[in-house]
DNA sequence: CGTAGTCGTTTACACATGTAAACAGCTAAG
DNA sequence: CTTAGCTGTTTACATGTGTAAACGACTACG
């Protein structure tokens, strides 16, 4: 074991785009990357192949050579980076406590009707 | 008006340390705020007047005379800093809706029987 | 009156990020 | 066989960020 814990490595703004292509479906090429999101970031191929890479650098994104290509995947689960990142923003800005994150959405109208109902039945599933 | 709408300059990390600061006691000097905030991360006295100056150019925080010196305040609330935060990563993360948020933070154990109570509480506010 | 300390401002520099062109290798079509 | 078209890799460059030293102005102590 030469490579251990490896905390999860930062992943920007612009390489999460690409994370989100791949965690919708995978694996795919660097063109198909490029097709899902290169509309929406009006980016270059280019650039999702740099993306790509540093992503591969990081460990975020794993490759499996397909003759001459790479097949692109996520190397993370979605569900752990939303978690990191969830609580990242927690710590920062509520003291590490999910309730002031709660009543400021709240306070300033992020919640919908169906939010709200469906808060409220996942507490009742809490309590049980 | 020259300047009028000016949406919210994106905050780095170090500078929202420095901002919290501000946050808890304004206005401070230079020299107070570091006292606040140079322990916790080591930073030199330089580092914080660099920061500092980063934020009065991007308005986050605004100066006030003082003599020979200046008196450093918050140049934009708390509140709707972190509300615009709050909303990046929902945004991201979670199609903008609240709930699956919610749902998240309960599934990672990230709520406390103190969080759930709370919020609980909050929901019951929201009904009335 | 010099000088040590304290301000704010300027300059510095390495690394991250956004964005992409250039290049080298290979394959498929003419 | 040449060449157009894909690959992935290398290089590029501007801007943002973390971190700080250097500098110039001023004040207060000796």
């Amino acid at each position: 074991m030469v490579d251990a814990p490896q905390q999860p490595e930062r992943i920007s703004d612009a390489e999460h785009a690409v994370m989100e292509a791949l965690w919708d479906r995978a694996p795919l090429t660097a063109s198909e990357v490029c097709d899902k999101v290169c509309d929406e970031r009006s980016w270059s191929l280019a650039t999702v192949k740099t993306l790509l890479s540093r992503l591969v650098a990081k460990r975020a994104v794993v490759t499996e050579p397909d003759g001459k290509r790479f097949l692109y995947s996520p190397g993370i689960a979605r569900e752990s980076y939303v978690g990191t990142e969830s609580r990242r923003l927690v710590d920062r800005l509520f003291g590490g406590r999910a309730a002031p994150l709660f009543a400021h959405l709240a306070q300033a109208d992020a919640l919908t009707e169906d939010d709200i109902a469906e808060i409220e039945a996942l507490l009742k599933e809490l309590k049980s």
